[in-house]
DNA sequence: TCTATATCCGTGTAATAGTACGGATATGCG
DNA sequence: CGCATATCCGTACTATTACACGGATATAGA
């Protein structure tokens, strides 16, 4: 049968009203998923993690930190600074980035610590 | 100029040698973004939440309180599944799934609520 | 002023991801 | 035993994404 016809009544309403009633809304999580999808990405929570290391960088330097190319740092910090992540400040020819005053700073570092170490031992082959 | 070929030399060569030594390498920073990226998703984050809410539920009664199709959640588990983040116990012909008990149940209970607070306010247009 | 540098931006593209669809499998029930 | 249900899986389609490329802009220095 078509899979969206399947499973009419709940198995166990009671959960099901349960999660219905305290779920996030579906808004909620897609900007929640928004932000996690901004950091879920090499370069730019690399990135994040040297802006928190070293407090500022230009986008050469990031670069060459990072041994990317230049294209791609300045397109993840476009995307950080327009989430507001990052912050900028032009001096001359040379344009700075640091983390964000609103960034959490303590806790994504320590999430982000903890999360590598459960990722490290085991990865999908 | 071509983009990659500009700034040959550092602008802050001390910075950038810190990061270069105390940088997540990118191996290390791929993994972390596999695991924020399975959360990453509107779906997949409201599956675990919900098991955190009930504890259980089976695939159909998941894509009810969800109301998404009972594909994109068997899609959903399959992913979170694969990457050891829940568990699934066949009961007859109802499969039930619950976090993993590895699962960091309290850090991303806590880390998500609180990224969910900061991306609440503003947002990209 | 003229040239080189640092960065940004628009466009194109290749890879990837999410999901619907159709079918397969297994289990319970009458 | 046969039918309905719950779930999984392979395939196809679409939307999205990350990035390179070429060019534009601004600034510093000669």
């Amino acid at each position: 049968m078509v899979a969206d016809l399947t499973h009419e009544h709940p198995v166990d309403p009671d959960r099901v009203a349960g999660v219905r009633v305290r779920l996030i809304s579906f808004d909620d999580a897609g900007r929640l998923a928004g932000l996690l999808g901004l950091i879920a990405d090499p370069v730019r929570s690399r990135v994040l993690f040297a802006l928190a290391l070293v407090e500022r960088l230009c986008v050469g330097d990031l670069a060459l930190a990072l041994e990317v190319s230049d294209d791609a740092v300045s397109y993840g910090l476009r995307m950080l600074r327009t989430a507001g992540l990052v912050t900028f400040r032009k001096e001359g020819r040379v344009v700075y980035y640091s983390l964000a005053p609103s960034f959490p700073h303590a806790l994504l570092e320590h999430c982000l610590r903890e999360l590598l170490a459960i990722a490290v031992p085991d990865d999908e082959p």
